[in-house]
DNA sequence: CTAGGGTTAG
């Protein structure tokens, strides 16, 4: 425990002082808070023996924490083990805690392990500790520990060591024992079991954990909120939001930052401004500003996103300048997101590995083969970041969407990444844009080897054979779906009008004004047809993750919302549409001429990409 | 002296 540089190893000094007044003067600078008087003050009392009480040498350990005075602390630490006192437990938990909170668990370790009287304090500063660094094997590890000495966790070791949870199993065993000691209704304990059970993915535990609530407080809330928001469960989320705001709670930043999640994965663009104005308050937090830009990037309404990036000048992040750059690239606008990353590196934070892939994916999706090579290959050099898979991919896709097939392969074998799914799926989309049929049976083949459940693939494999007349192959593959119990989802968009979202989904005729609505789409298609427009069901390729051909082309989900859009929302609003599947080279037609002769704006957003209509052209330039 | 909630990709 000593130092040769200790100050201790000193020979005691004469001191003329009395013993009351050195121990006054040292209690009144440790609560004035005057770390360098105090310092001064407990080295004389050593050197005359003299000791303070622990509440002092607690205040003064909180002194040196605020300050990040790590060497005063472990003078306070010498000290007061050093005149032959036993401390008090509580002043080394105190200690402990200090330790830990300079990030020297090893340390506070030694600590732990020489006190003679370990209480559960010291037990759960040690499991939070772990658990804070993600050491969590050991956090669960000193749980069993601390019940085989028989010391009973309270509410603060259960909030701590659920963090550490990393297995359902754990969990329940955990939860078990929380109800048989009935600490399951502290707020706490209640949150972190919400959030360990979201974390894991089982939202349903964790909203029955939220229902047998019966007081709760904000962050409960937030917890199963935020746990829905992550969980890609935006509609769950949205509706506790309401539920909150009508048990009488007030959103905070966490909350917002959830809701406008939930927006975002759901393409609410009017709540997400609704949620805006309660953003203002919070000004200043940029986590929730991220989620408020990313909202907007993702609905697809660049014009506000672009707003509020150049409104945040003072305070913005690798996140919020890597969110802008994928926004822009996302929904088409690829120049626009290499000029700002050409002044992110001039005037903004350090790009990261997500930066990298915005900008491998702004090229790749507008055919800059010269950028996005160059951009990969000195990535490692300028940004110190190695290409991971998603790198790849990019490149991947590039090379493919760009007709280089042959490039594109060489690289999925060249990489040192194994080619998993995504990145067989890259491939075969560029097989599809240049109608590479051979080679997308070969994808198509690899894809199914580590997704048998892709549904799409399947059908557009089958629909490959079934036009080059293979019938038995095509037989073989719809067969093999069928034994796999394998169903392709139904096409479905989704359009918010007057803060009310209405689905439509191929086949299903329970939209109230659905008859209404195909008659509008009839007489649009019929004005479209004298224009020029032919609609298009051979599209072969093209059905890889649209929605069926078989059934009627004209009644696909997003001519639908299309055609509600034009009916319900006023002249001059944009229509924007939310699909679960990818657009089809039909409906994409069919757009663009819409947007031209009905001089609308409209944004359709599919699982990978945006397309913005605006007068006869797509933001996508028809690269899909 | 010890405890809970939020942001970019996939």
């Amino acid at each position: 425990m000593r130092r040769a540089t200790s100050i201790f190893n000193h020979a005691p000094a004469i001191c003329s002082v009395s013993a009351h007044s050195l121990v006054d003067e040292f209690t009144k600078f440790c609560y004035q808070r005057d770390l360098p008087r105090a310092m001064k003050a407990m080295e004389a009392m050593h050197r005359n023996r003299l000791s303070a009480d622990a509440i002092t040498y607690s205040e003064l350990i909180k002194c040196c924490l605020v300050r990040g005075a790590v060497q005063q602390g472990r003078l306070v630490h010498e000290h007061v083990f050093s005149n032959g006192y036993e401390p008090k437990t509580f002043l080394i938990n105190t200690l402990i805690n200090m330790y830990v909170k300079f990030g020297l668990l090893d340390e506070a370790r030694n600590l732990f392990d020489e006190m003679p009287d370990r209480n559960v304090v010291s037990w759960t500063t040690m499991i939070s500790a772990y658990s804070n660094s993600n050491l969590n094997h050991k956090a669960l590890e000193f749980l069993i520990l601390m019940l085989r000495e028989g010391v009973r966790p309270n509410m603060f070791t259960y909030s701590s060591v659920l963090r550490a949870c990393d297995g359902l199993l754990n969990l329940r065993q955990l939860h078990g024992s929380i109800m048989k000691v009935g600490l399951e209704s502290d707020v706490f304990v209640r949150s972190a079991l919400i959030d360990t059970y979201s974390k894991l993915g089982a939202q349903h535990d964790a909203l029955n954990v939220f229902n047998e609530m019966i007081t709760g407080d904000l962050v409960v809330w937030n917890s199963i909120i935020g746990g829905f928001a992550q969980n890609s469960d935006g509609d769950e989320a949205v509706n506790l939001y309401k539920r909150m705001k009508r048990a009488g709670f007030v959103a905070d930043q966490s909350t917002l930052t959830s809701v406008l999640r939930a927006c975002t994965g759901l393409a609410l663009l009017e709540l997400g401004r609704q949620v805006h104005v309660h953003v203002l308050k919070y000004d200043q937090d940029l986590i929730l500003n991220n989620a408020l830009l990313d909202m907007y990037c993702k609905c697809g309404s660049l014009e506000d996103a672009n707003l509020l990036f150049n409104r945040m000048m003072t305070e913005k992040d690798v996140i919020s300048w890597s969110t802008m750059i994928a926004g822009l690239a996302q929904n088409g606008f690829s120049a626009d997101a290499l000029k700002l990353f050409e002044s992110m590196k001039s005037k903004g934070p350090k790009p990261n590995y997500i930066t990298i892939l915005g900008v491998l994916f702004a090229c790749s999706h507008a055919g800059l083969v010269n950028d996005g090579w160059y951009y990969f290959q000195s990535m490692k050099q300028h940004f110190g970041i190695d290409p991971g898979r998603e790198h790849y991919g990019c490149i991947i896709d590039l090379l493919g969407r760009a007709g280089k097939l042959d490039e594109a392969v060489k690289l999925i074998h060249e990489m040192n990444h194994e080619p998993d799914a995504v990145t067989w799926r890259i491939l075969l989309g560029a097989c599809r844009v240049h109608k590479n049929v051979d080679l997308a049976i070969y994808a198509a083949k690899e894809i199914l080897k580590l997704d048998p459940a892709d549904a799409g693939t399947y059908i557009l494999l089958a629909n490959i054979y079934a036009n080059s007349q293979k019938w038995e192959d095509a037989a073989e593959v719809r067969r093999k779906m069928g034994t796999r119990g394998v169903k392709k989802d139904p096409g479905c968009s989704w359009i918010e009008v007057s803060k009310q979202v209405h689905a439509f989904i191929l086949g299903d005729n329970s939209h109230p004004r659905i008859e209404e609505i195909k008659r509008e789409l009839s007489q649009l298609i019929q004005k479209l047809m004298r224009v020029g427009y032919v609609p298009d069901t051979n599209f072969v390729l093209q059905d890889l993750e649209g929605e069926q051909m078989e059934d009627s082309l004209q009644y696909h989900s997003e001519k639908l919302a299309i055609v509600f859009g034009l009916m319900s929302l006023p002249n001059q609003k944009t229509i924007h549409i939310r699909k679960n599947l990818r657009i089809c080279g039909d409906c994409h037609i069919f757009a663009k001429l819409v947007a031209q002769l009905e001089n609308r704006v409209i944004v359709i957003r599919d699982p990978i990409r945006y397309h913005h209509f605006r007068g006869g052209v797509c933001s996508c330039g028809d690269y899909w």
